[in-house]
DNA sequence: ACAGTATCTTGTCATCGACAAGATGTCCAC
DNA sequence: GTGGACATCTTGTCGATGACAAGATACTGT
């Protein structure tokens, strides 16, 4: 038996969290757009129109799944330590939710101007800004360096783009790439 | 009358521009996935099924779009001066074509092992590294880090998640974010 | 128990991607 | 210059999809 169909009837018990997981299962396998609302709806046992009550359309289930990586970004650079220590959580989430991540920069995939999800967006964007703070490297240009760069190699990692010598933890591999920011300094 | 309808009659002339132009300027607009085959062909004033004749399927045409992609980035990147010249051209390219570079690192897209495809990217990458060593600075991780940092500042312009504060010019902005991983050197 | 509401179903429509078969134009061998 | 091979494009069709509408069913509070 699959991770559901425990408890089924007519009312599915948590829809909205059987199709968001099986939307991240299904974007982690054939990208943002490999998948329909009804193959979802046909994996959690429920008829072709159910997710619309819970999403509205198609991008609302998107939405869902960008405000749920936004979370989890959130959450992941707040334990972050140093300067270093951040990027690599930034690394961290992104390989480890290729699919999350992968959305979550596609706006036009999107509703953009959901509250949930601005809410959400918002909070990532002030963690890294206040994790970097705290590092005290805080001069002009040197944030969005950061960004760039841990965003940068989670994309290529994600994408698949960067060669296989790299081996398969994007977060060893990241340490000697992101480190590259801080030499030559204190 | 529209940039076409010059030179139609049963056959369209150069269908195959016409429609990866189309795509382009599609994908620019509504995203990767925002536009349809049939879309394209009506904007180029032919049936329904003329387009698959020479792309086979819809991500033949991301195909093509990928591969010109990467030919234009590599042609941009074979044009840089130094090190900083080289990561600002990569910028000036994703930003300047945000709808080629955009399919080009969603290889779920295309078909990447087309062997057009396959010849431009590694054209691109070669580019790259080529470029970087020209420099100087092909210390172990910096060619990693110096591609994450411009590909991570173009991706998060390109998606819109960039603060506006930061103007209207991409190059002129990155010039600032990518002179941070110099700081401290020669 | 009953009403109100949330959740889900069934049915439908326009559109889409893919495929097949046929029509039309082009071009080269002779 | 003509006949046929080939490339290009059209028309027709099929199953699948997203969105919507209307109705059925279960839950919830009073």
């Amino acid at each position: 038996m699959s991770t559901r169909e425990a408890v089924i009837g007519y009312h599915h018990g948590d829809l909205r969290r059987a199709i968001v997981d099986a939307a991240v299962e299904s974007i982690a396998e054939s990208g943002p757009s490999g998948w329909s609302l009804r193959e979802l709806a046909r994996r959690a046992g429920v008829s072709h129109a159910a997710p619309a009550h819970h999403f509205g359309d198609k991008a609302g289930v998107l939405t869902a799944v960008a405000a749920e990586g936004f979370r989890g970004l959130a959450a992941s650079l707040a334990q972050a330590g140093d300067f270093l220590d951040l990027g690599l959580a930034y690394v961290a989430f992104a390989t480890s939710h290729p699919a999350h991540f992968q959305v979550m920069f596609q706006p036009e995939l999107y509703h953009s101007g959901d509250p949930d999800l601005s809410t959400a967006a918002d909070a990532a964007r002030a963690a890294l800004t206040d994790g970097l703070r705290e590092t005290g490297l805080d001069e002009p240009g040197m944030e969005l360096a950061a960004w760039s760069i841990a965003h940068g190699f989670s994309a290529l990692w994600v994408s698949g783009a960067l060669p296989a010598e790299l081996g398969k933890d994007p977060v060893a591999a990241g340490r000697e790439v992101l480190a590259r920011l801080l030499d030559g300094r204190r």
